[in-house]
RNA sequence: GGUCGGUUCGUAUAACGGUUAGUACUCAAGAUUCUCAAUCUUGCAAUAGGGGUUCGAUUCCCCUACCGACUACCA
């Protein structure tokens, strides 16, 4: 009875998707599309109180940007599907809208004796782990406190029966089994053992909102949405105990999905997991997209801060798994062919930002010159520049494309080919503007003004290091101190790059100006 | 505190009992060039510590240290 792979990622709504989450994302993708399965998307929104506005569309919107597209849960237009089709059978996929189906397996467990009632309130609770706190011990609603506290286990039937009624605060806790040691199996870390004398009552369903805790929708789902393995966070391998036995009690092992916990993303330096504080710490984006929360806090992207996603994506997958061999660079389809779980990092991965940036500057390198003028068309305006024909700014693409990182550094890189600098470095002024340097800087300006050949770098390169050496002045000086005169800087491309580019005309007008300022 | 997980150059990782412990990023030096960048070459740099097991441990076992997760009517 081989199923057919599927598996699904269930974000909760609370917030932005952090580069961790992508991550995970990314890795139940690459599995279920290697193993020709589905990649399902289900929105877990049991916590109301945490709900944040606009965080689904966000995640949705994130995937979608990194090629990450789910075959289930999910329409063409990027919504969550709410009613069951034949092509969504499992629908809805937000387990608000599945409200109604929690609460019968809750009690499915009752009667099976697996689970029972709870009549503590939240306060109380609180109470009496503040006193036991304060006498250095922990608190744990289970085997050794549960028959002191107020539940369907320790009160008498009638009693609780009535608070069933009359109450509607009340929960469904599971009762753990005492002194059992679970055996489980994770694809990534191989077997773990728990003995449940150190686990707690969870609790599974709560009858104020009427809607379970993760606990419980997330095996019932699972189940009914026929996963075959769970691949998550390492947060969540501390409860597999409970999810093991859930599977036990509902008698659904021999369905049971396979698990793999995922370790970490670590900050880049220090200790802890990367953070939203360590992007803006260290420079660097910790979320796939902008986003801007309800206080007007902007956190910055890797989409708005000029990765291409294929880079993303290729970095993302980078951290915490390899290929067993030197090849870093992959697309998303080498990836669904090379991934595998049993090559996924059992340690936690620290976050390196320049290692991100050079994945990014090796895929703008295979860029199309065509593409990353489409790119910089829009910046070019933006910087109010004007008047340039799309051939010219081809030109100048394919000249500095090796040289930057994000297409935002080509103004920085050479700024110079569209506008003549304004202002002049500094350093570079003082290391070469000396007379010496521009009395012969200008008889080769002018040399190159008088030169009668079409102005190519071809033409010009040869005859112009042939004029200054025939002369026996000093090279480096003269041509830098030309270009301090062209670019502002002592930095950039060529001299005959640079003049070809911007024509005898403007090549004038920049010498002129340099005349005038001596 | 308890439970569980983890620990190879600064970082990401390879080596699944036998290697001069490899690769990439970063950094440094050199080559090249009219400068810068790119490129090429070279270099710096690691098995957390201690016990075992073994002819032999990065690799297997134990202890310690350190890091992390979890310990909610949150996911």
């Amino acid at each position: 009875m081989e199923r057919k792979t599927r598996v699904r990622f269930a974000p909760s709504p609370t917030g932005p998707l952090h580069m961790g989450g992508v991550r995970t994302a990314l890795y139940n993708y690459l599995f279920a599309k290697q193993r020709g399965g589905d990649f399902i998307i289900r929105i877990e929104d049991t916590d109301s109180q945490r709900f944040v506005p606009g965080a689904e569309k966000y995640i949705i919107e994130a995937l979608n940007w990194c090629g990450i597209v789910p075959d289930e849960g999910v329409d063409a237009s990027g919504n969550v599907v709410e009613t069951a089709s034949e092509r969504h059978p499992h629908a809805p996929y937000r387990q608000s809208q599945r409200k109604p189906i929690y609460r019968q397996y809750a009690e499915q467990l009752v009667e099976g004796g697996f689970a029972y009632y709870a009549f503590d309130t939240a306060e109380e609770l609180g109470a009496k782990r503040a006193e036991m706190e304060a006498a250095g011990e922990t608190f744990i609603y289970g085997q050794t406190t549960r028959m002191g506290l107020r539940n369907s286990l320790s009160m008498p039937e009638a009693e609780w029966k009535e608070l069933l009624e009359t109450r509607t605060d009340w929960t469904i806790r599971f009762k753990m089994p005492e002194n059992r040691v679970v055996e489980m199996d994770d694809l990534i870390r191989g077997h773990v053992e728990v003995n449940t004398s150190t686990l707690d009552d969870k609790v599974l369903w709560k009858r104020a909102d009427e809607l379970p805790t993760y606990h419980l929708a997330n095996i019932v789902d699972d189940h009914l949405m026929e996963i075959t393995e769970v691949i998550r966070g390492e947060e969540w391998l501390p409860s597999l105990p409970l999810h093991y036995l859930l599977y036990e009690a509902f008698g659904w092992t021999e369905t049971q999905p396979r698990f793999a916990h995922l370790s970490l993303l670590l900050k880049p330096d220090g200790k802890g997991k990367l953070s939203k504080r360590d992007g803006d710490r260290l420079g660097f984006p910790v979320f796939p997209l902008k986003w801007v929360n309800a206080e007007g806090e902007v956190s910055r992207g890797y989409r708005e801060d000029g990765y291409f996603p294929e880079a993303f994506v290729n970095l993302l997958a980078m951290l915490g798994w390899n290929p067993g061999n030197d090849q870093e660079l992959f697309t998303l389809d080498e990836l669904v062919q090379a991934f595998s779980l049993e090559r996924v990092v059992k340690s936690g991965a620290r976050f390196n930002a320049d290692k991100a940036k050079w994945f990014n500057k090796e895929y703008l390198r295979k860029k199309s010159v065509a593409e990353l003028t489409d790119l910089y068309m829009p910046v070019l305006e933006s910087k109010g520049v004007t008047g340039f024909s799309r051939e010219y700014v081809e030109k100048v693409v394919t000249l500095i494309q090796e040289r930057a990182t994000f297409v935002a550094d080509f103004w920085d890189i050479a700024s110079y080919l569209f506008v003549a600098p304004k202002t002049f470095v500094e350093k570079d002024a003082a290391k070469f503007w000396k007379e010496e340097n521009y009395t012969l800087a200008l008889k080769v300006a002018d040399f190159i003004l008088a030169f009668e050949g079409e102005f190519t770098k071809e033409n010009l390169e040869g005859p112009l290091e042939e004029y200054i050496r025939s002369n026996e002045w000093p090279m480096g000086k003269v041509m830098n101190c030309l270009r301090l005169a062209l670019v502002g800087a002592s930095s950039g491309l060529g001299i005959a790059d640079i003049v070809t580019l911007i024509g005898k005309d403007e090549f004038a007008r920049r010498i002129e100006y340099i005349k005038a300022t001596l």
